[in-house]
DNA sequence: CAGTACGCCTGGTAGC
DNA sequence: TGCTACCAGGCGTACT
């Protein structure tokens, strides 16, 4: 599911195809998706693209901002000028583009257009005043993030607070902002941390070692543009690669890859898929 | 206050 | 084959 790697992915595409057009009309087709306000970004020129956890953020030249969640299933595809040969598009782009599943189309100068794609219709699209964006409550609540600003000690204190599963914490927006299901699996495994494990349990050796797995997969997804399950492609409709150099998440049967003894392990925590070695990843 | 269950959705799949 | 029932999953909300 897109994650802080597959979001970041699509804003250096965005960066590179939307900035400098004019967003001449919004369509909206489905209005759980952008709920009001549309009418407020026609005009403006499309500044920068920034980046809070999951949520992307297009700066207006008319003192207005696009917020924007994709969860997990949106998708946002850009054809244009700027992108020179079309691509081949995914088949994740279920229904086509435009296609049953979008819900809203920019339309763009220079007859360019981006489609945003939802087909379980999860995400969401906010107009904001830019001096705002900060304040609306998902990235007020947003807590540091793992390449940027989240320090040792701050995880330290973080982890030390509760004692909720690990994984569980880790994927909580409001404490660390970005991780997501797949990069929580993998970072767990990558530091030999069972994900059940109460975060307060976690001896400062251990917590080091989680703390650089957190940088080193993400990193590492980031190098890969993401993974595309589910339905993550770039603006570009072409997919990402990470999906294919997963740790564990997704090898439920799999020989685990570092001790090549045991299968790893599918079990819910906090109500979520999660995948471990019983072997390498043990409770002490 | 901290932690958890539920609802939002639809494509895919298991079971018949 | 075709039908139904059920599931995944980020996050807001309601609840304990």
């Amino acid at each position: 599911m897109p994650e802080l790697p597959e979001v970041e992915s699509i804003k250096i595409k965005l960066d590179k195809y939307l900035v400098g057009h004019t967003i001449k009309k919004v369509k909206v087709n489905y209005r759980k998706s952008l709920k009001e306000g549309e009418k407020k970004v026609e005009g403006g020129k499309v500044k920068g693209i920034r980046r809070f956890g999951k949520v992307l953020v297009i700066d207006l030249d008319n003192n207005y901002s696009l917020v924007i969640h994709i969860k997990l299933t949106g998708q946002l595809i850009y054809k244009g000028p700027n992108l020179k040969k079309a691509p081949e598009i995914s088949k994740k782009v279920v229904g086509g583009v435009p296609g049953k599943h979008t819900h809203v189309v920019f339309e763009l100068d220079k007859d360019g257009r981006l489609y945003y794609n939802d087909y379980r219709k999860f995400g969401w699209i906010k107009v904001v005043k830019t001096k705002d964006v900060e304040d609306i409550d998902f990235i007020k609540k947003l807590g540091p993030e793992p390449l940027d600003g989240l320090t040792f000690e701050k995880f330290r204190e973080i982890t030390k607070s509760t004692k909720r599963a690990i994984k569980t914490l880790l994927m909580d927006q409001s404490k660390i902002g970005g991780v997501g299901n797949i990069y929580a699996n993998d970072a767990l495994w990558l530091a030999k941390i069972h994900p059940e494990t109460p975060a307060n349990n976690l001896s400062s050796k251990k917590l080091k070692k989680l703390y650089e797995s957190i940088e080193e997969v993400l990193k590492k997804g980031l190098k890969y543009e993401g993974a595309s399950e589910l339905a993550f492609v770039m603006p570009s409709g072409e997919e990402g690669s990470y999906q294919d150099h997963t740790l564990v998440y997704g090898r439920e049967g799999e020989t685990c890859k570092r001790c090549k003894k045991e299968e790893i392990e599918k079990k819910k925590v906090g109500g979520r898929g999660t995948y471990f070695c019983p072997n390498c990843q043990n409770k002490k």
